[in-house]
DNA sequence: TCAAATTGGTCCCAAAGTGGTCCTTATTGC
DNA sequence: GCAATAAGGACCACTTTGGGACCAATTTGA
């Protein structure tokens, strides 16, 4: 694993200076899976480059990351996601035993509900992120990768905009697994083109009932969203 | 962190000068969302500009701000929404963050549709260990915390049923700020001999609705449920 | 095998940024 | 005109960021 992902930076919006833009920007890019399990970040001079910061700048960044059990570093070596032993372990082992359908499961128990708060809260600068992060994804229609990707943060924007930290800790711990299971595989068999635009067709349905603030609508649709997607699995799964 | 978010005042109308006009417009861009809950206002002089005010000015419209709980201010770093400095700080206990309210929102997210998969894939033991469970809260109808111990048990045999181990890690996770958060004060106040028997009587009923496997009778119950303890919760908050 | 290159770890200090305080002068409102 | 308010400046205390030098461990490559 010599080669860097330096790409995967450049999906998400324009990096800014800042200890802490720096590490809500790399904790973003790890969560939607521009870093998985196990890489290596780019070494702290380079994204010191990166981020047009100083490198002591990027490696208080660093630390906070570290201690909050995101990153892992080893002296020589590099800076890599997760791996802290105990906190990871756990996750990985979970993300191991969870089906896909599982995954789906855990997702329709959550996230309509949350949706519905989201309408109640979501600020404008919120309906502002998403709105962009809908944009990049209807522009990935033929890159599964990217997609996933930008799908994963506009989920994420959502548990965000409900405004309750437990709910945006317990949607982050059923995307780790998303990000890990046997999910990958199965993008690839179920991300076709049509699919994608299908799900881009949804999400920009859900965001106009966020922005007219229509709970009761948006709750259907995420519903909806989630029951194609298990039924997309489903058909998948046994065709 | 130099990446203000100077477009936040723009969306509302032209500022006018004046110390209470400062910081009615500022309240007015905090609450509708312009700067949400940890953010960094712009510098005191940055916001002088804006304003065409002088600095001493904007520092009087700041102070009321801050005397109502608003904004907190740290010397040498900048002005935040919030009232405390802590919240802004990374590594402090999720559990602490997390409202009674929002953790019941958190319940009220995830269990009715858990209890539902309960219904499809309990298993005789899982019944059992519930009928046990029951007769031990039906017990403690007069002690507060055994109640509460054995109420807390019987939410988690439900998610154990649910066959879902995402979920059930998810339900753990919510658990764990349970146990740990200004709940255990609550508690004193909302758990009075009425209520608790009213949450036997609902617990019964959903025990019978997953034993009859009725599905949709089972998540009406746990959602009639969890809307009681909120209601109590916020009858109590506010009498 | 061994030396060079790479990479995180530590320490230092300067420069810039930001709120805190105090003062004098100008403007406003009665 | 008088009092209250705002403007504007000077300086202080503290925090954050920038930037360099050097060290220690690891990786790389001849």
């Amino acid at each position: 694993m010599t080669a860097y992902r330096t790409d995967g930076l450049n999906q998400l919006k324009k990096p800014s200076r800042g200890v802490r833009a720096i590490s809500a920007y790399l904790q973003r890019a790890i969560e939607t899976g521009a870093y998985s399990e196990g890489d290596r970040l780019p070494p702290e001079r380079q994204l010191a480059a990166t981020f047009q910061a100083a490198r002591s700048t990027v490696r208080r960044a660093l630390d906070q990351l570290e201690k909050s059990g995101l990153v892992s570093r080893r002296l020589g070596s590099g800076t890599f996601v997760g791996a802290t032993a105990e906190s990871n372990h756990r996750g990985v082992d979970l993300a191991d035993q969870i089906s896909p359908l599982q995954l789906i499961e855990a997702r329709l128990a959550v996230e309509p509900f949350t949706t519905r708060l989201a309408v109640l809260h979501a600020t404008r600068p919120n309906l502002h992120d998403m709105e962009i992060v809908l944009a990049h994804a209807e522009a990935s229609a033929s890159d599964k990768e990217a997609f996933s990707r930008w799908d994963g943060e506009f989920h994420l924007l959502i548990a965000q905009a409900s405004r309750n930290a437990l709910l945006l800790s317990v949607y982050r711990q059923i995307n780790q697994v998303r990000l890990h299971a046997q999910w990958d595989a199965m993008k690839e068999k179920i991300l076709t083109p049509e699919v994608i635009a299908d799900y881009n067709q949804q999400h920009r349905n859900i965001y106009t009932a966020l922005y007219e603030r229509n709970a009761q609508l948006a709750q259907v649709l995420i519903t909806e969203h989630l029951e194609k997607a298990r039924d997309d699995l489903l058909r998948a799964d046994s065709p």
